[in-house]
DNA sequence: AGATGTATTAAGAACAGTTCTAAATGATGA
DNA sequence: TCATCATTTAGAACTGTTCTTAATACATCT
């Protein structure tokens, strides 16, 4: 019934199935990740995960979220100014919307994407990744509301 | 007649226009930008103005840039696992595809980005810099044939 | 031209996110 | 139980970028 739980099994199990053990370490930071929704950074994680499991290691959170990369199971998001890499759980593809003001992210699906990757892949000759998002800027709603500053 | 000549001078009247001074360093970063066509790096750009220039500074390239991308002339691009920002003078909505293995990276101007843009504005409200390119990751053409390893 | 004020530059220190290292811990299989 | 191997931990090391400070160069005013 749970979503969110069958989530978080179902990475534990693809790691499982890559043979990697499936321990509490990593459950508390796939947890984390599923739980935040957005685009948790590490340190983001790191904090949360520190929450329920005070003595885990910032390496391990690392260590974990590469894994969990290697595996194609979530996918990282360099964004212009943040200064440190995102993580996204979605692999369908999307557009990621960054304000530059207030680093608000939002995702938009739309298969207007959908074209512009196959034709991407068409005109380049590029193996396009699918299941990535890209990342666009601007100013969101509320934002420019308050643009004078 | 000289294309890049031109190039490089509208970089420098901006810079005045805005205020700034023309200095032979910001010459030679501009210069170098322009010359150097593709997507580089801060690195690139230092070891190349060096060449020409042997007594800059890093911190100068990084100011020059700076304030190149304050005025607008140029973005950055950030990418996954390259470590460091890369600038583009390509300032028309476009596709840069990245090669996972190569890192080489494409452009590719279509007009299903622009609509892309325009579409995710309406949707999210977002009012979107119109001016950034995107990033897509894949594998170039000669990296699919070598694949095996 | 000379003096003054301001922008710019240079060099290197400082910083932050990430990666690496080495030792300790914990699980697995014979 | 013992041996082996993966994993975790803590912190050092690394790297790209930013910051600081003093020196320099340019522009303006008289």
């Amino acid at each position: 019934m749970n979503n969110r739980q069958q989530q978080i099994d179902y990475l534990l199990d693809r790691l499982e199935a890559a043979g990697k053990r499936s321990t509490p370490q990593r459950h508390a930071v796939c947890q984390v990740l599923v739980e935040h929704g957005g685009h948790p950074t590490v340190a983001e994680v790191f904090e949360r995960v520190r929450a329920a499991y005070p003595m885990i290691s910032q390496a391990t959170v690392y260590n974990t979220i590469d894994t969990l990369r290697e595996l194609g199971l979530i996918q990282a998001l360099d964004i212009v100014d943040h200064g440190h890499t995102h993580y996204d759980l979605d692999l369908r593809p999307h557009v990621n919307v960054v304000c530059t003001r207030c680093d608000t992210i939002t995702d938009l699906h739309t298969d207007t994407l959908e074209a512009l990757v196959s034709l991407v892949g068409q005109r380049t000759g590029y193996q396009i990744e699918t299941q990535r998002g890209v990342v666009m800027y601007g100013l969101c709603p509320r934002c420019r509301g308050t643009q004078h500053s």
